[in-house]
DNA sequence: AAGAACTCCTGTTGGC
DNA sequence: TGCCAACAGGAGTTCT
């Protein structure tokens, strides 16, 4: 499910639960994820208030009032339910992409102070959570080499073509490089092409010129990544499926894919008379229109 | 050093 | 209907 998107909408999810809130206990239901869960976590944890809840790339980042921070990834498969006792029915507000989740992958369990109660499921385990102190994040072999934020003003027609240059990966794989743009995954490295109208086979040095220059093709694709992201992440506040806000509105649902997963249909592209095809490059599917994207 | 293959794990789907 | 292979929104590790 994850990519920087959806990230980022957990993450807004869970601000008004987790900032300046304590955590009162935490229950670890196996004692591994993708990696073992750090020495004495919970202790670590409890009694330690959240100061902020940010994002880089597709992890999250709590960090905490003894200058630790808590790192958590999804992973693939990685969620959490925010329940919150409200008001005498003992009223329950969830914040989830899946209500159909299995609690025997219920392997985190955080309670708050504030009487919260913040549940991490995860089938595949592909997630993790870390405590790294806070100065030595940069530094962290996990975040030393993240490329750029793409909805940041380092994300540049110069930036791509410089880290193109001379590269004969596919573009999409470049773009899949978390080194190079930090939080791209499948679905919006293929949407992105899609409306950078750029075939994902191309190879990537052709982002750049002899010169190391940016070519028309570069400017198009940070055009296109911007705004597929920013149409995710305001579509993605449509996501939540299953919240409910204080006055009980529901928040409408809608997919806006152009490409991914849209295999043997009409491409979207007003004019083109091309079908989506669905090729496998580096063991993952890639979908895109062969007429309108060279 | 870059690039591709392999790996972790469980659940769902589509074809026979 | 049941069975089995393919595949799933990620990314570190290991190989060439």
């Amino acid at each position: 499910m994850p990519e920087l998107p959806e990230v980022e909408i957990v993450r807004r999810g869970l601000e008004p639960f987790l900032v300046d809130k304590k955590f009162k206990h935490v229950e670890l239901r196996r004692p591994d994820l993708r990696f073992p869960f750090p020495e004495h976590f919970t202790e670590r944890l409890q009694g330690k208030k959240v100061v902020s809840l940010g994002r880089r790339a597709k992890y999250l980042l709590a960090r905490l009032s003894n200058r630790e921070v808590l790192v958590m990834h999804l992973g693939m498969s990685g969620r959490f339910t925010v329940a919150t006792p409200q008001g005498r029915g003992g009223m329950i507000g969830e914040f989830t992409h899946d209500t159909g989740r299995d609690p025997a992958h219920d392997h985190v369990v955080f309670r708050m102070e504030s009487g919260t109660t913040i549940t991490y499921n995860d089938p595949r385990r592909f997630g993790f959570m870390l405590l790294i102190p806070e100065d030595e994040l940069e530094t962290h072999p996990l975040f030393s080499g993240l490329g750029v934020e793409p909805l940041g003003n380092e994300l540049t027609a110069e930036y791509l073509a410089a880290k193109a240059r001379g590269r004969r990966a596919d573009l999409k794989a470049f773009l899949m490089d978390q080194r190079i743009v930090a939080g791209l995954g499948n679905i919006y490295v293929c949407e992105a092409l899609f409306r950078a109208r750029l075939s994902p086979m191309r190879p990537a040095s052709s982002l750049a010129n002899g010169a190391g220059r940016p070519t028309g093709r570069a400017e198009r694709l940070v055009q296109a990544i911007r705004s597929v992201l920013w149409d995710a992440i305001e579509a993605g506040g449509s996501t939540l499926r299953d919240y409910r806000q204080a006055d009980g509105s529901i928040g409408a649902f809608q997919h806006t894919f152009s490409v991914y997963g849209r295999e043997g249909k009409p491409c979207a592209m007003p004019g083109c008379r091309g079908i989506v095809r669905r090729v496998v490059q580096a063991g993952r599917s890639t979908f895109y229109c062969g007429n309108c994207q060279r």
